[in-house]
RNA sequence: GGGCGAAUAGCUCAGUUGGUUAGAGCGCCUGCCUUACACGCAGGAAGUCGGGGGUUCGAGUCCCUCUUCGCCCACCA
């Protein structure tokens, strides 16, 4: 057998059956070690997209991500699970309805509540879980069997457990504040849903008269000025307040002002918000429309007119009778705020308009300006959730990569605020309470963890709460809900909860991360993962965040076509440096992935010659090769294979923290530990040095001749080739799954029904062969692997020279490697290698004692040995002169810096002996390479 | 406004507790269709380690300062 001329990208989805067949992804509970079984779990909870995404780079770059992870943690005999699954996404999705019925001219108001869930359920099961399809195109190895949705019953039954327990433990309550509001939307938002973005507007300075009280005044005081951002909401105004300690407005607290345009008279109060030295340092109050004026007015008992609505239209209610204008009745906030601009202006009260930088908030799902609106809405107080989790980071039982963001983690628990967790949506978990018409008193608040139809206490009719939970109220039950909580004897539950690893972009750390964290701690008493891998963001050449709105993204699904699912995951890898961002260019994908496409190629080729020049026959088992048969080369490779492994496991790191811990987690991490691996794109480059630089430039191309003549010694090579080969597709395996899969299968040591995917790891245990013969053999084998880097620096010093001297690649020449008693063990090397040295170099190498005379190019080895390459009539005389003297002046100069620094007595005194040692050695070094320079410049240029 | 991080080759980044002549990938230049691979092979050029000051026998690495970027948080209306 032999394979085809190129590893074919369409086969990839075979080979992905190939393992859904096998359940190579399947995780068995009862193998856990929690649950009587024999092995470590290692758990991921897949973050999961919005159930109507369609997959992206984002998505991408996340998922290969934890695949990496996975698949190493599975090759690592870990019982490996991979929860994947699906968000229902409370307003995202719900807008995309809302969107979709737009078009036919409805609103859901239209629909009515029921008709448009039933709409919105319909389109999920429809086109919901595309991206889960799509994810098996990148490879993701998760196991489909769990996979979950945040709105199944059995989540939902988690969410309300959830819900009903904090309930009952004082953490969730009715709240009547100011909070964030989206009028587009048509809900609230918590803090985090209610994004900052810079905006420059204007900053409004309004003189309000004085009118009662004045003649108190010492001064002749007309008028105060306050400034605002916001003079539409002046409408709302029922006081203005000034610093108790301001000097300046001491006098006029208890005095009145009129409010411009409507003319009536509000007080002014002193309250510490006002700061002094802000503006003119009186501010106006406006409760029902700003979040610190609300606790202000809270403060002074102050009413809390409405005067825009819950669309952001101007208008009156109840509570703000007369306080908004024909002028203005009807109008959009932001035209509102023009009109009012105008009619200030008119008026004289608008004293100066200047340019004003400042943040404001934005609804994180549509971008709309979002609105503080009074209102009653269901909050959970965070404090009590937050300690623990602080704790956790604190001790060690937590850490999260990179570790920047540890320190950003710790700022958010500690200023933690409530969370406002009530959406005034109808896509999402019902909020499980339940008002009693009947009782006395009135409204009398039912929490329940099953749907109430009469009043537990008066047998009344009951009345749901109208609105939805936050989204994330179901996400951050997610480590435990997809486990089976809270069932407490769920068997995943036992036998992987807590997980291991969480992977996310940083974006929703608070959104999410952190709040999961809090919710293992409260619900299960664990955190829910003892590593947080945060990884950066795709952005464009330009390093501009790929957005839809900018048009700059790349699709995953395009390049698995054109250049194949591993081209897509080996670049992603090896671009996930920890902490930075993932740079591709949308315009350009040929630059971006032939990179990763090549490397699978070169993969294939490296298959392709062992399977043909090999054959494909039974191999000898390396441990069966006696270890005096392995030549230079053999060593050499295998313990270069042996450093690659060990690059490999220091880029992955452990797999988690054994070190025991007092307090909720058994475990923690040490200091030493906690920053240590994860470093995908050195798992990357590692591998990527080991099978081009070191097993195809140099292994291969060193045992063509043995292979291909066969017989005793070349079944020895090829049982090193299909060992190193072999672990070499292992240690790729995480990364470039598809590709390994398909070469692996057809190596001689394959056994049918046996997949890549759960093969073992390599271990950086030296190979068998040697643990067999012993650790006499082993050092023996060290020392010929060394003598293989004296052949590899002879090859390249003499391609060097016929480089720099231009000789044609077909013509063969001699070289001449001058040794002398000291090094009569590297002529020994030379001497039986120099068949490989010519085939390499296209140079014949002898050994001598002197050096040819006349014109010759000199390298220097290690070990003070000197390669001298008779030029005869290949050089030209001017040229080289003017090159040995170049080199002679460069190395002068450092010889002269090294000598002086050797007689330094207090380097030399202070300096550890190593370091002056070495320092000695190449000063010898130098010393000799210095005289045969001069030697050289005197025969060759003096004339 | 508060906090955190970064600045090393044209680009993206490594550089462990201070210690050989600062590395890699991509790009670039030169020569090669050498019996797995031109999606390849061999060789090469290229850096005042952001500026300034300090500690030290010795600084890319430690300290101070300035500059420029980035991120997180925040009720200065």
């Amino acid at each position: 057998m032999s394979l085809p001329d190129r590893f074919d990208i369409a086969g990839e989805s075979r080979i992905y059956e190939r393992w859904l067949d096998a359940g190579c992804f399947h995780a068995e509970a009862r193998r856990s070690v929690r649950a009587g079984g024999d092995r470590e779990p290692f758990t991921i909870v897949m973050p999961p997209p919005n159930v109507t995404a369609i997959l992206h780079l984002g998505h991408g770059l996340d998922n290969i991500a934890q695949d990496v992870l996975i698949r190493w943690a599975r090759m690592s005999r870990q019982e490996t699970l991979w929860v994947p699954g699906t968000d229902h996404a409370g307003i995202a999705t719900q807008n995309v309805v809302e969107k979709l019925i737009a078009k036919e001219g409805k609103t859901r108001f239209d629909l009515g509540r029921d008709a448009f869930v039933r709409r919105t359920e319909a389109f999920v099961a429809e086109t919901g879980g595309t991206i889960l399809r799509q994810l098996r195109a990148i490879g993701v190895s998760a196991d489909w069997s769990r996979t979950a949705y945040t709105l199944s019953p059995a989540l939902s039954r988690a969410v309300r457990e959830a819900f009903v327990r904090l309930h009952q433990d004082g953490l969730i309550y009715r709240g009547h504040r100011v909070i964030h509001w989206c009028p587009r939307c048509l809900t609230s938002l918590s803090d985090e849903e209610a994004e900052f973005h810079d905006e420059t507007g204007a900053l409004y300075h309004i003189a309000y008269r004085i009118s009662g009280g004045a003649d108190r005044a010492s001064g002749t005081r007309r008028a105060l000025t306050i400034a605002t951002t916001r003079p539409e909401t002046m409408l709302a105004d029922v006081a203005l307040a000034v610093n108790p300690a301001d000097e300046r407005y001491r006098d006029l607290v208890g005095a009145t002002v009129v409010l411009p345009i409507l003319d009536i008279e509000i007080p002014i109060i002193a309250d510490e918000y006002a700061d002094p030295a802000f503006g003119t340092g009186v501010v106006k109050i406006t409760p029902a429309h700003d979040a610190n004026d609300f606790e202000v007015g809270r403060r002074h008992g102050l009413a809390m007119p409405v005067v825009i609505d819950a669309n952001g239209v101007m208008a009156e209610d109840a509570s703000s009778t007369g306080r908004v204008p024909d002028l203005v009745r009807g109008d959009d906030r932001v035209v509102a705020r023009r009109k009012i601009v105008q009619a200030l202006q008119d008026s004289g009260a608008l004293v100066t308009t200047e340019s004003h930088q400042h943040a404001v908030r934005h609804c994180y799902r549509c971008d709309t300006v979002v609105e503080p609106r009074l209102s009653d809405q269901w909050f959970v107080t965070m404090a009590p959730l937050a300690a623990p989790a602080l704790a956790g980071l604190r001790s060690g039982a937590i850490r999260i990569l990179p570790q920047k963001w540890e320190g950003v983690y710790v700022h958010w628990l500690e200023n933690i605020r409530d969370w406002n967790i009530s959406r005034q949506l109808w896509w999402g978990h019902r909020i499980p309470v339940w008002y009693c018409k009947e009782c006395d008193p009135p409204y009398d608040v039912h929490v329940s963890r099953t749907d109430l139809t009469a009043c537990p206490r008066c047998d009344g009719p009951v009345r749901q709460d109208e609105d939805v939970l936050d989204t994330w109220f179901s996400s951050w039950l997610w480590p435990l809900s997809t486990l089976g909580w809270p069932d407490e004897k769920a068997e995943d539950l036992r036998a992987f909860y807590p997980t291991d690893v969480l992977v996310s972009a940083p974006d929703i750390l608070f959104f999410w991360i952190t709040r999961m964290i809090m919710s293992g701690y409260y619900f299960a008493g664990r955190s829910p993962y003892h590593t947080v891998l945060l990884h950066g963001i795709a952005r464009d050449a330009e390093h501009r965040k790929m957005s839809k709105s900018l048009g700059n993204g790349v699709d995953p699904i395009d390049v698995v076509r054109l250049y194949g699912a591993d081209a897509l995951r080996w670049t992603l890898v090896s671009g996930m440096g920890l902490g930075s961002d993932i740079l591709l260019d949308p315009n350009d994908l040929e630059k971006t992935f032939a990179p990763g496409r090549n490397f699978v190629t070169k993969l294939w080729n490296i298959g392709r010659f062992l399977l043909d020049k090999a054959g494909t026959a039974p191999v000898t088992p390396l441990r069966n090769i006696d270890a005096n048969q392995l030549h230079r080369s053999d060593a050499w490779i295998l313990s270069r294979l042996d450093a690659a492994v060990a690059e490999c496991d220091d880029a992955f790191g452990p797999l988690r923290p054994v070190t025991p811990a007092s307090g909720p987690d058994p475990v923690r991490w040490t200091d030493a530990e906690r920053g240590s691996g994860m470093r995908l794109n050195d798992l990357a480059e590692s591998a990527r040095r080991f099978v081009w630089s070191e097993l195809a430039d140099w292994y291969v191309e060193a045992i063509k001749g043995r292979v291909i003549e066969g017989g005793a010694d070349g079944e020895v090579a090829r049982a090193v080739l299909v060992h190193v080969f072999d672990a070499a597709l292992r240690l790729l395996h995480p990364i470039v799954p598809f590709v390994t899969e398909e070469i692996w299968r057809q190596l001689p040591t394959h056994t049918e029904g046996t997949f890549l995917a759960s093969a073992a790891w390599p271990t950086g245990d030296r190979a068998a062969g040697d643990r067999a013969a012993g650790d006499r053999a082993a050092g023996d084998r060290a020392a010929r692997a060394h003598e293989f880097d004296l052949v590899r620096e002879a090859v390249g010093a003499v391609r060097q020279i016929r480089s720099e001297y231009a000789v044609p690649p077909g013509k063969h020449i001699d070289a001449v490697a001058v040794v002398n008693g000291a090094t009569r063990d590297i002529a020994r090397v030379f001497t039986e290698e120099a068949d490989l040295v010519e085939r390499l170099s296209r140079t014949a190498l002898r050994v001598s004692d002197a050096a040819p005379q006349g014109a010759a190019a000199h390298a220097v080895l290690s070990g003070g040995t000197s390669l001298v390459v008779p030029l005869a009539d290949l050089v030209d005389v001017d040229k080289e002169c003017a090159r040995l003297r170049g080199e002679l002046a460069a190395l002068e100069k450092q010889y002269v810096a090294l000598e002086a620094r050797l007689s330094n007595e207090k380097f030399v005194s202070k300096a550890p002996p190593d370091v002056v040692d070495g320092e000695r050695r190449k000063l010898a070094a130098w010393s000799a390479r210095r005289q045969q320079l001069r030697d050289k410049v005197q025969t060759l240029c003096v004339s």
